[in-house]
DNA sequence: ACGGCGTTTGCGGGATCGCGCAAGGGCTTT
DNA sequence: AAAGCCCTTGCGCGATCCCGCAAACGCCGT
């Protein structure tokens, strides 16, 4: 059994070892990597290894790394061990994860028995396993109740990236007036309505409201806003080629 | 020579133990704390107890507990042990060292020689010592080239906390004018002046787009966010109050 | 086919935002 | 004092945003 282990914390990559070593004796060779880059060269070379890896590293996320993995062999297993259970994460991986693979996402705090249990979980037993912490995520992340469609959360963050309504509209091939009610249905799920009574002055900007819960609500986070820009920068370079 | 260690993280505390052993054998006592709250109140019972903490942890962040510490005891010697070194962060503690106190800023990236230099160099000869990579921020965040006054940082919170011109204004004690003007400022240290050749339409909605470059320049980041926030709903509420 | 239900689209108006222009106050320099 | 600079404040205009209203379209079940 072989196992790649990517993590760009030394100090959080002994750990790991360790950990490993105990809970998996059946792995005799382990691989390393620091970045996603170096993983996806890595799981190339190794066709049968499990991976476990970290979300945020430096370069190429854990997020892309995997979706290039996953794209070149469905049935890889992935942990992902990361410190962070935003939503932004969770949606993340939730739309890249193939048909039927086995994975999981635990927390770096969580408890050593939590880690091995996983590890045993994932990489001997198929299953998925997944955090607490997490699951309450997922499962809002995919159904409805006060979570966000895909669309309704492109639209979230277009607005975040700072695109102007007619911009989004021409983006996501939509009227003018369908980008301003996807709008209030955000505005209403993040219940940034103008709850202010009375003829008051309104005191919020729902729009920029609107991002800020999001963030407060760890909807979206630093790693999204950036892969966000990212795509950003090419759908403007190709319209500017008219 | 007492030492005082404030983390959450039981792995970085043992790491950090270890190393405090190795660098510092004229420390005789330790004292743990995982969170803020417990932090002060140690501190409080040690009066000559120097201090290691990591910024971010539940509950108290370690930049309150610092402030209070600090408060209390202008001449404690605090080491800030901390992963990231977001330019909010930085903000937030030079905001509040007290005139002349001890105190360094390593990354817990560093090597272990580095953090072993900065115990010895804060803690015995009461030097500061701040890691390069948070250097550059410090000066940026003090200085003026590329850097926010002080008002400026206000407003941009404001903004992205999703106030509109009005409230800043009421708030900040500014006419509507002036806090425009601010915006402008701002617009233009972040670049998002709209750089559109020609009679295009306008791509971008320049306040929201300020508030996504400065998130992913660093400039805030989800803490500092959160403070705002409750920063704003203590004057929103004494502002109800008439 | 017919009537509901949700979504999409257009129109219009009121409020806010973005900003150029110009007048005033405070500060330093000559 | 006079001149210069920076920041503040007010006025006004155009563009955008926010939203209520109503018509058009697709979808479903009886």
């Amino acid at each position: 059994m072989k196992l790649l282990l990517v993590e760009d914390d030394p100090l959080h990559l002994s750990y790991l070892r360790e950990q490993i070593g105990g809970a998996l004796p059946e792995c005799d060779e382990v691989f390393e990597a620091a970045n996603g880059q170096d993983a996806e060269a890595l799981a190339r070379r190794h066709p049968g290894a499990d991976i476990v890896m970290d979300l945020q590293m430096a370069g190429r996320t854990g997020i892309e790394a995997a979706r290039t993995i996953w794209r070149e062999r469905p049935t890889t297993r992935i942990l992902f061990w990361s410190n962070y259970s935003d939503e932004a994460y969770v949606r993340g991986i939730s739309r890249i994860v193939p048909m039927g693979a086995a994975y999981g996402y635990v927390l770096k705090s969580a408890s050593e028995e939590r880690l091995r249990l996983a590890l045993r979980g994932i990489f001997l037993q198929n299953q998925c396993v997944i955090d607490n912490e997490v699951r309450g995520l997922q499962q809002r992340s995919l159904g409805q109740a006060g979570g966000f469609t895909e669309s309704e959360y492109e639209v979230l963050l277009d607005i975040a990236l700072g695109l102007t309504d007619r911009a989004i509209a021409e983006r996501r091939g939509l009227s003018l007036r369908s980008v301003q009610n996807r709008l209030h249905q955000i505005y209403d799920k993040l219940e940034v309505s103008r709850p202010e009574a009375g003829g008051e002055e309104p005191v919020l900007n729902l729009r920029a409201r609107a991002v800020s819960v999001a963030i407060l609500r760890k909807l979206l986070n630093h790693g999204a806003l950036e892969r966000a820009e990212a795509e950003l920068r090419g759908w403007m370079a190709g319209r500017a080629r008219h």
